[in-house]
DNA sequence: CGAACCACCTGACGGC
DNA sequence: TGCCGTCAGGTGGTTC
């Protein structure tokens, strides 16, 4: 589901909304594979006060004024809805009940998301972000292309790679591939530092233009509030085999690159380039 | 180091 | 209608 737009936006919406709240309670719905118990996590977290909702790589990250934190891992059908009070439904897998009365909610139609809790400190010890390489957004586009200059792999095997860069999943990768006019097969090496740097700089345009229109909604994701976003609508390639190239009107191809179905424009991103 | 698989799990969709 | 294969926004492990 959510790249990182689409965990910006959320992370941003639950800031606004949930800021200042304490949890009076926590149902465990379902907590199969989540990665903690209920046993563990509902008295940590319990009578906590949030301090602020961020966001680090793809993990959404509730932080307490106590230091403690609570990371979600959304996958690729997780949510995390804040909203009124309601019933268990059949894909939720906690509840977070506030001091207001509002829900926070957490669910997953395919489980392989989960939530995790970390003590005051503790997160920076994490193995997953220790192996997570910088923020797209709070990098030199010219520092990124450092990273990718002169590797033997597809450069689109790097985007989607977190130790390289966090936040990019396919639909980043492809339409940001599309504005640089690079073929996801090409191998990294074979481009030049300014047409490195050129990649970057047009995943970052992606990436902010991606949260200004309150990120991508394909089939599962909507936003803190439950709303889909726009993003899709301006997509170049992702999801578009078939259709015409927007700027060319080329047929537009499809095939598995680093494991993932790429779609790209043959003419506007030639191979060997 | 890089690539090709498989796995985790559920649902939607197309073909027959 | 229903069964079957394929695919889906992510990551982690294995094997070559």
């Amino acid at each position: 589901m959510p790249e990182l737009p689409e965990v910006e936006v959320i992370a941003r919406g639950l800031h606004l909304t949930i800021k200042g709240r304490t949890i009076v309670s926590v149902h465990a719905v379902d907590m199969t594979r989540l990665s903690e118990s209920a046993d563990t996590l509902v008295p940590m977290v319990l009578n906590q006060r949030i301090a602020r909702v961020y966001r680090r790589a793809k993990v959404l990250l509730i932080e307490m004024e106590s230091g403690l934190t609570m990371a979600f891992h959304l996958k690729m059908t997780g949510r995390v809805v804040h909203g009124p009070l309601r019933d268990a439904e059949r894909h939720d897998r906690i509840f977070f009940v506030l001091d207001d009365g509002s829900l926070l909610s957490f669910s997953d139609m395919r489980k392989f998301g989960y939530v995790r809790s970390f003590g005051a400190g503790e997160l920076e010890s994490w193995e997953f972000l220790k192996r997570c390489g910088p923020e797209p957004l709070e990098t030199p586009s010219a520092a990124l292309a450092e990273r990718v200059k002169g590797r033997k792999a597809r450069i689109k095997a790097l985007l989607l790679d977190q130790s390289v860069v966090v936040g990019v999943g396919n639909i980043y990768a492809d339409e940001s591939l599309f504005r640089a006019g690079i073929h996801p097969e090409t191998r990294a090496h074979r481009l030049s530092l300014p047409r490195l740097e050129r990649l970057f700089t047009e995943l970052q345009g992606v990436l902010r233009q991606a949260i200004a229109e309150n990120g991508s909604s394909i089939r599962d994701y909507v936003n803190a509030d439950g709303d889909a976003g726009a993003f899709q609508n301006s997509f170049n390639v992702y999801g578009k085999k078939g259709e015409l190239c927007t700027v060319c009107k080329t047929v537009l191809t499809a095939e598995k690159v680093a494991g993932r179905t790429s779609t790209f424009c043959t003419k506007c991103q030639p191979k060997g380039r």
